[in-house]
DNA sequence: AGCCAGGCCCAAC
DNA sequence: GTTGGGCATGGC
């Protein structure tokens, strides 16, 4: 089996890039690594100080792929002393997930899976988009031991029937997902990979997505932030409301009070001040 | 039993 | 443009 060995990574923990909350495809494994899908494949990730090691993946694989997924050419030491200087109140929130990385992930895969978080809970989100994957996605490889399966492309979605995914746990979502699974087909990908330039600004792109059925504000946030690199995206949902109540003393239904703090102190890193306080609130202040 | 979870849709102002 | 009720599902 292929295993790569990436030296010098820093500012990389896997409990918190996969437990924050921006994906629902990566499981911990009993010796504390990481076996995930995404770009069809399966891999295995663990770290020892600096090292980052990949198993089941070649170098092809990890150039193409991998290194962009991962976010491995950003440097967070820099935006994490960008962001306590813009505010030092966040300092605990980057000591506690001072791992933390914004993956870039599948435009399609991405719009799917935050249409079904909406009013979700993350355990039942990885339940349902695990079942869907399993029923209705390609085969990917059998690997450890385990049958593993690709995310289904918009085309097998738009073909299915309510009924086919409200039996995957989504209830009243699954109408928005297939309508939206349509229109992301007659979109067409180079419309999203438009979105994904940098000509097009985060608030241009934040326009587009809520266009499309079962997206608003905050899932179109996600999506900007975990597909689209825009960075400045700052999604609020029930629990940044805790945690922007709990350190900044906001009212807990002032959203567009901590949409403009955000802009205004963490700018074009507000999306990931916002994942270290969204992991903050859930691992540590509760 | 009722509340909560990475909220959105739609009708009524 | 803003506000509020309704909404599938499962865990606690």
């Amino acid at each position: 089996m292929n295993k790569l060995v990436i030296e010098g990574i820093k500012d990389f923990n896997l409990e918190h890039i996969f437990q924050c909350g921006q994906c629902f495809r990566w499981t911990q494994n009993k010796d504390e690594s990481f076996t995930g899908v995404a770009g069809g494949k399966v891999i295995t990730l663990s770290i020892h100080g600096t090292t980052l090691t990949i198993e089941n993946s070649s170098l092809d694989d990890f150039d193409s792929f991998w290194a962009n997924y991962l976010d491995l050419e950003t440097d967070y030491g820099k935006i994490k002393d960008n962001l306590v200087q813009s505010d030092e109140r966040i300092a605990p929130a980057i000591a506690t997930g001072y791992g933390i990385r914004i993956l870039n992930q599948e435009i399609w895969e991405t719009i799917a899976s935050f249409i079904i978080s909406a009013n979700n809970n993350i355990p039942r989100i990885s339940a349902s988009i695990e079942k869907i994957a399993q029923r209705f996605g390609d085969f990917i490889a059998t690997y450890n031991g385990q049958d593993y399966y690709a995310f289904p492309k918009p085309e097998k979605i738009a073909n299915l029937s309510i009924d086919d995914l409200t039996a995957c746990g989504l209830g009243y979502r699954a109408r928005y997902l297939i309508n939206t699974a349509k229109k992301f087909i007659e979109l067409g990908n180079e419309y999203f990979d438009h979105l994904l330039s940098d000509e097009v600004s985060y608030k241009e792109a934040f326009d587009e997505l809520i266009k499309l059925e079962g997206v608003g504000p905050k899932v179109a946030n996600c999506i900007l932030l975990f597909s689209l690199k825009k960075r400045a995206a700052f999604p609020i949902d029930t629990w940044m409301k805790k945690v922007m109540a709990l350190i900044y003393e906001f009212d807990e239904e002032d959203i567009k009070g901590m949409a403009k703090f955000a802009d205004e102190h963490f700018g074009e890193y507000a999306g990931i001040a916002q994942q270290y306080l969204f992991y903050y609130v859930r691992n540590n202040a509760n």
